[in-house]
DNA sequence: TTTTGTTTTCAGAATATCCTGAAAATTATG
DNA sequence: CATAATTTTCAGGATATTCTGAAAACAAAA
């Protein structure tokens, strides 16, 4: 396969996994074109290479920076802001796990706390309160699991991945 | 909270959640409604339930089928056919590994298997291929400790967690 | 076979999401 | 301060997704 094939496919393939996990399509694709850029672009680059307006552009950069999953560069003696990605992949999945975590999970969980608080008074709200505590304990449970994986070192990380196919 | 205001807040958060994971918000309603019911559902009283029409319940419930999260029971002497959903929370957790993983992490494998085929020739070219091959390993890991969680016992889980959290 | 109850399909409508582009805001430079 | 370069905003347009409802298909019962 040629490199500019490669490269189309990689920003494609990316943008299309990332569509299917609720996150905007061209987002991902500014991800993945930075991810393997080896240098720093400017929005105008980015704009170019995945043909976008300035307006699309901008605002995928900056959520991208909210993530954590972008940075910004400063030239010096240059106006322009130059962007460039994280590219450990552990980081990666970290800022990604740290931020649906913080968006989606806890949320959840919140609501999880307040809907437990329905008194289990006829057999349809007993099997109701049953059911919510099955789920709220799971999730607290996904919860901790997920600090702990936040905290800990890339190569951690690797090994829990050797010790659970072993 | 009362039992109904508890009921109709569970089905929002579910099906929000459900949103921001790139799944049918509808299909996640329907899939909690049948969570929290006691006996089984027909069609009919899930469209009454959630206020949906005939098409979209009747789609739903098939979707859900799909996903093996939800079943059909036949009651003798009735025509009409009845749902009702998979409770064991750690089972609705594997299927969804199973569809997502079939779905989204093979495909992605795949295309990087190809793009791997990419020869590093130029400097931009080399950078590419490296962060193609850390994708890779990572994706690799991932798949496999997904097909030994696929594999795992209910209460495996749950030590794994008191594990990761100790 | 005909009637009746039930499920499935799908074209078009409704809605939600995303993108554009030009103007406004911001910031550096002369 | 005035000018120029750059970034940000956001109303309106474009696109993608989801839903409806009525008709068709199907299947049991008469």
């Amino acid at each position: 396969m040629e490199f500019l094939e490669g490269k189309a496919k990689f920003i494609e393939s990316w943008g299309k996994m990332a569509s299917d996990w609720g996150i905007n399509r061209t987002m991902a694709q500014v991800h993945a074109l930075l991810l393997i850029a080896p240098e720093a672009m400017t929005a105008d680059q980015v704009m170019e290479e995945l043909d976008i307006s300035r307006g699309n552009a901008n605002m995928n950069i900056r959520a991208l920076m909210d993530w954590g999953l972008v940075h910004k560069q400063l030239k010096s003696g240059e106006r322009k802001e130059y962007f460039f990605a994280e590219k450990d992949m552990w980081t990666v999945v970290r800022q990604i796990i740290i931020n649906r975590k913080k968006r989606e999970l806890e949320p959840m969980i919140k609501a999880l706390d307040e809907i437990a608080s329905v008194e289990p008074l006829t057999p349809e709200s007993e099997h109701f309160c049953e059911v919510v505590q099955d789920i709220r304990k799971f999730s607290n449970k996904a919860n901790q699991t997920l600090d702990t994986l936040i905290k800990a070192e890339s190569n951690w990380f690797t090994n829990m991945f050797l010790n659970m196919v072993r």
